[in-house]
DNA sequence: CTGAAAGCGCTTACAG
DNA sequence: CTGAAAGCGCTTACAG
């Protein structure tokens, strides 16, 4: 029972009218629930609609009423767990408000981010969700704020998750910054005092925010890290992998590695056990975010846990809330240091030459 | 620099004609590039657009053109790596299309299922992808075949990942039954005679597509597998983590545990470590998917790998590419199998009595 | 409560 | 090549 191919003109208000006997004016009304219609007429016009599997064309609602019921979505990559977890709860969120979503995907490039932002506003869409970091790059900010002023200017509500540097817009923080630096002292508990950083690309607010968290914890407790121990990854499994390889290349001096995101803990979990590097009797390993699988991993990993399905739901709201006029809402979620089996008390072992495989 | 909340009027074609002194046709024609206009009144035309920021309202765009440049994509969970995986590709495409991708996510309810088709219909959406595995439930069938008919007969497209009981759509289908048995035979191979399955809700094509291939091909090596010996499971971590321990409870007579997706075979994992269980020693376990993480678990997981973000790109190829009346396309991708250390060669210790913690 | 009419912002035959 | 005009499918003051 396969359909042809050709199309077949779009059954539309008039036709749903016509049969009902009405005009266009009281179909929409009956429709709609916009204004009292005689019962009887009502009935009649939801009958039709129902006999003619009338569905109304989003654009025409759209154009008429001047809004659309869709919101935009911008994030860097769906497929990285972090935002996966984000983006569930702004679905869920959205299914409740009968949203349509809109999703754009930069795959970490700063213009497309703008470009998505510019085709939502021709879109009219409600809102625009910023999920996920930030660049610290000035010419983007500027781009990207011009932008955003236009679309707020359309009537467009605006909301990030995340510091979006110089934007100045609502947002939900995840706090970065006391996250890490909670983590930094727990480590420091169990008698940590050498560590290593595996960072991500420095153009992303979150990663300075959490390398900075936990360098101030330590710099407090009057511990340096060194910055031959810092090194700057990928933001993925494989990055994570690759930045534990140079690590251990340098010479790996720390007792504990903090990887400032749980998907690159997954590669230099891989990789220090490539190496021979037992975790945590040989060096201690700890990530950030909680994405779902890190709990069920050789050793479980200690991280910072981040809500994430939560902070989407929030973002939707904040969204929705009326906008302050002249000021930013900020709503900080905080982290919770998550202590497990890929951290324990440091060993004696000299590590700094075992690097064979 | 907080822009004031007022809505200010859009610019509009109008505006954008006026300032560069000719009529709204013109403009509409030097910035789509749709007819010959004189070189300068484009260059006009084209800056008059860049100074006031033009964007076009997509809905009137739409409204006129009678189609609009938006595709929608219906998943079941964005969180759920798999979808997520095969979002990605989406996401990819659509980019290099220039589409803008509306996104539902259905968390397994048919009903909404349909209703996305439906307000996608509004959309007027150039194509519909669904995305995940369809349900086994004739009613479902019936409502889903009706909408999908309307949508194609407005002219768009429809294609799917998976198999999609009795809707005859195009499809690119993971060759769910062939890699099941392909897997069954390599586990055979091993040595095991005695197997158990953990699968998902028997609604869902893609778990009796795997159950029914990997009993086939068990069958035909002369085993039969145990119903006592197949537990039906959400298809989450949690839900694999239950179901591997309602199999415990039951007595585990098997040597060897298919669960039917990676990440039941996650919880399965954790499952059987919390019982005391050792994975291959004591108990062999394989999945399915070979999503991102399985390869760095403890064991690393024995799968049969499915090219999840191509999956997404050839799904949308697939949309794209005009459908023939008349016959519905199919597009097989195989699974590969992909032994790794979670499976090994059957031991001989008796398991059936070994459910202490 | 109901309907005729204008308008939302664009595109595209149709003349010129 | 250019413009005036009609039309896309809806909503919503405006009269009645």
């Amino acid at each position: 029972m396969r359909d042809d191919v050709g199309e077949q003109p779009q059954i539309t208000l008039n036709d749903v009218a016509q049969a009902a006997g009405v005009s266009p004016a009281t179909a929409s009304r009956a429709l709609n629930g916009t204004a009292r219609v005689r019962a009887d007429l009502r009935e009649r016009v939801l009958a039709a609609a129902g006999q003619l599997a009338y569905t109304p064309n989003a654009h025409a609602q759209a154009l008429a009423r001047a809004s659309s019921q869709a919101v935009g979505v911008i994030c860097h990559d769906v497929s990285d767990p972090y935002f996966a977890g984000i983006a569930r709860g702004v679905m869920r969120a959205a299914a409740e408000h009968d949203f349509q979503v809109i999703m754009g995907s930069t795959f970490r490039d700063p213009a497309r981010e703008v470009s998505y932002v510019s085709m939502m506003r021709g879109q009219r869409v409600r809102a625009i969700l910023l999920i996920g970091s930030g660049f610290e790059d000035r010419a983007w900010q500027e781009a990207m704020r011009e932008e955003l002023a236009r679309c707020s200017a359309a009537g467009a509500r605006i909301a990030a998750v995340s510091r979006h540097q110089g934007l100045r817009i609502d947002s939900v923080l995840p706090e970065n910054r006391a996250g890490a630096a909670a983590l930094a002292r727990a480590l420091l508990d169990l008698g940590h005092r050498d560590f290593a950083v595996l960072t991500g690309p420095p153009t992303l607010t979150t990663v300075m925010d959490r390398l900075n968290g936990f360098r101030d914890a330590l710099t407090q407790a009057g511990i340096t890290l060194d910055p031959g121990q810092i090194v700057e990854g990928v933001f993925s499994r494989d990055g994570g992998y690759r930045a534990a390889g140079e690590l251990i290349s340098r010479g790996l001096r720390a007792t504990c590695v903090f990887a400032s995101t749980d998907i690159m803990a997954v590669g230099a979990l891989a990789a220090f056990r490539d190496h021979g590097l037992a975790v945590p009797a040989d060096v201690s390993l700890a990530g950030f975010d909680d994405i779902p699988v890190v709990g069920d991993l050789t050793p479980p990993l200690t991280t910072v846990a981040l809500p994430l399905e939560e902070l989407g739901k929030r973002v939707m709201a904040l969204a929705l809330r009326p906008a302050i006029a002249g000021r930013s809402r900020i709503e900080r979620v905080p982290g919770t240091v998550v202590l497990r089996a890929s951290t324990s008390a440091p060993t004696r072992r000299p590590l700094a030459e075992r690097t064979s495989p």
